[in-house]
DNA sequence: AATGAATGAGGGTTCATTCAT
DNA sequence: AATGAATGAACCCTCATTCAT
């Protein structure tokens, strides 16, 4: 029965994951969770201490991911190099490099994480990651332009450029064509940066 | 009465503008709309219909405006001849004058139209908005780089340019800011989407 | 209608003090007070927020007493004069007297308050009384006996002598009889407390 | 495995005991004794057949004993030649000795069968033996004073004689206090009884 | 116009018990 | 002997909506 077992809380994981991604934490209902798996929703709590408890099963492990990375950043060795690369044409190959190591782990528990979890402890995780870029954001425009004057917009951008990746996550199963989407996603980004901020002698 | 009728629909106007602004469609309660327009759920039902039919309310304008600019869009002035300026650098300053005769219109209402309306049958303007928009982008990709081969970023790219400007409208109140924000917004957009297809001699 | 809602309102009420009565706080169900009341469960969230505030209403007046009586007792007579009287035989006139002007205000909310309210944030003032006549108990064994060695015996007596004034209040609706029943109570409590000490000479 | 089963055994039946004591058989969960004891839902209903059953457990002995004390209390040896001494202030060392033989069989079991079986086919058995309280009550009323006209009281002595010692058992783990406890008070009930009904000359 | 009473479905959760392994 | 999966009823509570007054 330890099969069986598996199976069923499986299923609810499974079931719970699809209902989290489309509705999100709070809309999201235990009831059709467990019909979904084929099970009652007494034996629900057999599995699982309680909603937020399936919830964290699915996030468990991109979260620890998150807090290390949150924390260890700035250790983390920084592509700031990409951006003296003299000819932005030449970003595309060096950016999917990089990449290349990183997207493979972005799954759906990222996605649950960062943008499914508004009613639970880890809301604020995606907020986090946004500040993160934010202020690197501010840094890069204070190097490159002291004088840029809407520095606010930095805000909206950092947003986007997380947002845009859940969204490529979200709709682009295939890894080949979501490693060559953030690619080109992040490039767009660079390259409005650039543009925004005057660097660029169009 | 007439003058007492108006205060009352106008209050539990302005408290659906709130909660459907903060919480959703979906989300957002009756109950709470009626006690902080101070007035009763049975009264509401003098105004309303439905809950459905205060959201209309809120966002008919908008939504005519928005049908109207639906299908009638490819007889607008188009700001092609933008793309056709030789020096981007150029590009913020038409682009400002552009957006001042249009961006005072985007009001609550156009917020709550289009990202408020999950459950109403409303829900699919912002695809359509986001459609145009990638078919112009697609457009444009034909036109100046034929063999740019990763078209499916236009998806993302034309949602994250709609959810972008939505939520400038969303945190500023400010007229002008409101104004600078979105005319930075786009031109990062612009050259982001220029530069993405190769079209910068950098 | 006011008619009509006051008649709910009131069988909701009288069937929540019946329940509470019987049940206690946390045993009492929603679900058979509103079956006993004739109505609905959402209906019975259209008199009252929920399970607690059904209970504080039958509750409240008995409750602002006991703060009252809690804060000011020491300001009230006190018939500490009773202990002097050189007779006890005498003490059941004076006592009944005393009592006769206090015991038609113990109803069924004091029972209720006392003696129903755990799980409820008035859980506690059965034990604030308790506490207070134990004091005075410890007090008068201090003032009469100071060898007096089972000091602990206070904890029960005090908290016997209020859960006995309960009992005769709960089961007894005849007014003269919960008078003389509460008079001969409190005097047996005299009597055993005055012989405990050794204050008599038998 | 016999060795084993009995530990388990008897690890839910001191679970159980606590959790009974603590919240009454109605409000005990299973769940939580099983969880206390280290084992598991399923395997508790190797050993019980019910809740109910591991109740019978913890009570059987104790209820054996009180039932037979129930049938036979009347050929046993009666204290009544207590209430013959004449000087009262000799009771208590009489009392005490009297009960120093009983009061070590006062034990957890007890105050569960008497006190924590609402809800179980046991619920009576406080009111028996709070019965035979009250009919020796009224017995020695009659016998000292055929005029004493509040004989109800006898329902709530009898009932609060029983509580009383139930607390005392309840609070206090030491059997020397446990045992000064128990004659304090049942000493303190005589002479609250013989002062009621006048047969002190003071 | 205004009130809020009434309804019934659904929300998350706990429970004692049964049963297959 | 031991596990815990499965069930179904019950718990308190919120909801949009209807209706009588």
């Amino acid at each position: 029965m330890q099969i069986k077992k598996d199976e069923v809380k499986n299923a609810i994981i499974k079931s719970g994951e699809k209902e989290f991604l489309e509705k999100g934490y709070e809309k999201a209902s235990i009831r059709k969770i467990v019909k979904q798996a084929g099970t009652t929703i007494g034996n629900f709590y057999n599995y699982f201490n309680n909603k937020e408890a399936l919830f964290e099963v699915l996030v468990k492990d991109e979260y620890d991911k998150f807090i290390y990375f949150i924390h260890n950043h700035d250790k983390i060795e920084r592509p700031d190099y990409l951006w003296q690369i003299s000819n932005p044409s030449k970003w595309r190959v060096v950016l999917s490099e990089l990449l290349s190591k990183v997207v493979p782990n972005f799954g759906i528990g990222l996605i649950i994480l960062l943008d499914c979890s508004e009613g639970t402890k880890f809301a604020n995780c995606k907020n986090e990651l946004v500040n993160l870029i934010k202020n690197h954001f501010i840094e890069h425009i204070e190097k490159y332009n002291k004088e840029y004057n809407s520095i606010e917009i930095g805000d909206i951008i950092s947003e986007q450029l997380i947002d845009g990746i859940i969204k490529i996550l979200r709709n682009n199963n295939n890894p080949d064509l979501k490693h060559k989407l953030i690619t080109e996603y992040i490039l767009f980004y660079m390259i409005g940066t650039m543009g925004l901020i005057g660097n660029f002698n169009f």
